[in-house]
RNA sequence: GGAGAGAUGGCCGAGUGGUCGAAGGCGCACCCCUGCUAAGGGUGUAUACGUCAAAAGCGUAUCGAGGGUUCAAAUCCCUCUCUCUCCGCCA
């Protein structure tokens, strides 16, 4: 969420630097029911100013045993012009937040100008793409012939966009988790944590996923009261005070750690020593990839449930744009030591998601596709899902609390490593090396 | 699933309708005293929002959440959530 003084105090410059997104902003409508807002705010705590004092006086009279039927019958009178003003005021706050939620983040200034993935700038590469003396087979073709990855029987249990995987795939897609977590926390410093796969919607909407992105994620629908409660409520003494209604309680599944464990601060305020706040973690990734028909239906690239490693950084402001560049370090070591050429690029201001202020997208070579394909996404989200989550720190110089910043980043994603391996240790005889440093994660076993 | 008890400021804890944003304590900050530790004394110590160019000031809201009663709710009523204890069940 943008700091709402900016869309009041100066929003043809923030509308201007949205732009670059592509998006417009209606100002003129904006700015109207801006204005509506603080007319009818002021009016409604005015009156409620105005009830407080009588209040006051009816109470220090009946303290003092004097007469107060007068003050209480013009205190009386306020009820009605409150009621209205204050619904009204309800009415156009949730107007202006349904808007203001809806908006995304404002690029960070060194954000290339662009409208889609041809604006990204390449900032660096690592590694030599390998030099195949045989026509590359892509990940699927790899692991069907090894007999280890599955996609008929994964769509007879669930549908398209599920795998199976079997005997030495699937256990080294399990040591790939490990290696990620183990360099993290040993190397990196980061603390791991295990968090809920279903969340709740006030988290996703301190992600930013919600309100706007609903149809990205799967749903399990849940309400909390049940008939019979509902019915015993309703027999209840006090009838006409009871407002039984269903509670829509329902969860989603997680499209990314980065949610429940970004908002582990939530509604905190942390402690300036115990900063920065890093924290990596392992969770499947659920995501109904809705719009996405027809592309990447082959494979391992985009499926409806993915294993990812997620790294999660909560730092003072003044660090974040530092932080980022470490992050992104800190997902790169991950390919140098599995040794998968890269290459790191800015997304421009067109390509980026809706929180983040600035994003490195790092593309791992697959030979399959003879292309780069992303395989972490880092970015720093600056204030904006802090704002949306309070998510503060209390800054030793003002002692004040502010809005902290936070960052994400994938480390790596799992299933795309695998993928990436596959196609780039694959040998002519259809066998797959097993990088080096991973060795030790699947016993010392040298292929499969 | 059944029975009960709770939820108040950074923490502990008082407060059952009225000058309560909230006693007291702890912690923290600053000051004083004290020859440097300990002890003692004083002062201060929530957040958000609005108004304002800004600050000050003023106003509004917030005692788990939402709703209700009332001129007035931390306090009364209803619903929900969460926590704890006991029983049952369970990976």
């Amino acid at each position: 969420m943008l700091d709402p003084k900016l869309l009041r105090a100066d929003l043809d410059n923030t509308v201007r630097k949205l732009a670059r997104r592509g998006i417009t902003v209606d100002t003129a409508a904006l700015a109207a029911i801006e204005e509506q807002r603080k007319r009818v705010q002021v009016h409604a705590e005015q009156l409620q100013a105005e009830r407080n004092a009588k209040s006051k006086a009816i109470g220090m009279a009946k303290a003092k045993g004097e007469d107060a039927s007068k003050v209480m019958q013009e205190a009386s009178t306020i009820g009605a012009a409150l009621t209205q003003a204050q619904a009204e005021l309800e009415r156009i706050q949730t107007a202006l937040n349904d808007v203001v939620l809806g908006i995304p983040n404002i690029p960070h200034e060194s954000v290339p100008e662009g409208h889609d993935e041809r604006g990204n700038i390449e900032v660096r590469r690592w590694g030599e793409p390998r030099k195949f003396d045989f026509t590359p087979k892509d990940h699927v073709e790899v692991g069907e012939r090894l007999g280890l990855m599955d996609f008929e029987v994964a769509a007879k249990i669930s549908g398209a966009r599920f795998v199976v995987m079997k005997g030495t795939l699937a256990r080294l897609h399990r040591a790939l988790i490990q290696f990620m977590l183990d360099l993290h926390t040993r190397d990196h410093g980061y603390v791991e944590v295990y968090v809920p796969y279903l969340v709740n919607s006030a988290s996703l909407r301190g992600t930013g996923q919600l309100p706007k992105f609903e149809a990205d994620l799967f749903k399990v629908p849940h309400e909390s009261i049940d008939d019979e409660v509902a019915l015993k409520a309703l027999q209840g003494k006090d009838n006409d005070s009871v407002a039984v209604k269903k509670i829509d309680r329902s969860l989603y599944l997680i499209p990314t750690a980065e949610v429940p464990v970004t908002n582990l601060v939530r509604d905190v305020i942390v402690d300036a020593k115990e900063m920065p706040l890093k924290f990596v973690c392992h969770t499947p990734c659920f995501r109904s990839e809705a719009g996405s028909y027809g592309k990447d239906t082959r494979g391992m690239i985009r499926q409806h449930q993915f294993e990812k490693v997620e790294l999660v950084q909560i730092v003072p402001p003044r660090d974040s744009y530092a932080a980022l560049e470490a992050l992104t370090g800190h997902a790169e070591k991950i390919l140098q030591l599995l040794q998968l050429p890269y290459r790191v690029v800015t997304l421009c201001a067109g390509d980026m998601g809706f929180s983040a202020a600035k994003t490195y997208d790092i593309e791992v070579w697959l030979p399959g596709q003879n292309r780069y394909r992303e395989i972490s996404s880092c970015s720093n989200f600056e204030d904006f899902q802090a704002r949306r989550m309070q998510a503060r720190w209390r800054n030793p110089e003002t002692s004040k609390p502010e809005l902290a910043h936070t960052l994400n980043g994938s480390g790596l994603a799992v299933g795309r490593t695998l993928v990436a391996i596959l196609e780039n240790y694959q040998q002519q005889d259809g066998r797959v090396q097993v990088p080096s440093a991973l060795r030790p994660y699947v016993g010392g076993l040298e292929s499969i």
